[in-house]
DNA sequence: ATGGTTGCATGGCAA
């Protein structure tokens, strides 16, 4: 089976690289993030007819907005608010022999890193400290964990930690809740499995850096997790790097997985 | 140090 994860910033204006996406990954399965929709605003006939019929949203207007889109049935699993909002930032599938697919959209958290001075930064490490407590108490064996977490943990994850480290995405504060989340559960890190450091990777270029791919200044915000017990049942992964260079594209690429199921 | 771009929705806000 392939997964795929793609941070969409908007799903009605991108349907056709969506098309070109599930095209490219040959994915049977694409968790999206920031569909930026409501459900009753969501194209389901026409990624229906892309051949992805089933289908959980979790829309929420203008912002967010989660989804998980298959080929064949998956039921929904326990999707969760956080953080006492109804801001639609987590939906679970639940794939063939039991293995829930968890797709998350984590808090971007503004610009300024002290949770003093920002409420979203605040809000950014109290969700991942929830999503932390949360699975401490949700251990089911087999589970992935797909989506934008926002933030690029280790030095390899961006193109320069030392101008970076002050930066939202990559503190040490942000790096510590999140491995903080991956010990509760010894998450395998799928990508770096693969292609491990010091190589670098990105997921994520900037609007505002209209040089891409030159200048190449990116940071891998996009995650793809398993538990141990799908640690061997990991065939590869895959980053369309070329689709930040599409016509009209979204500031994220896909992260695809294949996996034995 | 600053400003740079995009999407939603139509004024700023969020990223």
């Amino acid at each position: 089976m392939r997964i795929t994860t793609w941070n969409i910033n908007s799903v009605r204006l991108r349907l056709e690289q969506l098309a070109r996406v599930i095209e490219e990954t040959r994915c049977d399965v694409i968790c999206l993030q920031e569909i930026k929709a409501q459900n009753a605003d969501f194209p389901a006939d026409e990624i229906a007819a892309l051949g992805f019929p089933h289908q959980l949203v979790r829309g929420f207007k203008s912002y967010n907005g989660v989804a998980i889109l298959s080929r064949t049935p998956l039921e929904e699993g326990d999707s969760q608010d956080w953080c006492g909002k109804v801001d639609q930032r987590h939906v679970v599938g639940i794939l063939p022999g039991g293995v829930e697919l968890h797709n998350f959209y984590v808090p971007a958290g503004g610009d300024i890193p002290d949770p003093v001075e920002n409420d979203k930064f605040a809000h950014k490490l109290r969700f991942i400290t929830e999503m932390t407590s949360w699975f401490a108490n949700h251990k089911p064996g087999k589970q992935i964990l797909v989506g934008d977490l926002n933030i690029a943990p280790r030095e390899a994850d961006v193109w320069s930690h030392k101008q970076l480290v002050k930066a939202v995405s990559h503190t040490p504060v942000e790096v510590e809740h999140l491995d903080s989340l991956m010990d509760v559960q010894d998450w395998v890190d799928a990508v770096r499995h693969f292609i491990p450091e010091p190589e670098q990777l990105y997921s994520w270029w900037s609007y505002r850096n209209r040089t891409w791919p030159g200048s190449d200044r990116g940071r891998r915000l996009d995650h793809i997790w398993v538990t141990p017990a799908l640690k061997s049942a990991l065939l590869g992964i895959e980053l369309l790097r070329d689709a930040r260079g599409w016509k009209q594209p979204s500031d994220h690429i896909p992260v695809t997985v294949e996996i034995a199921l």
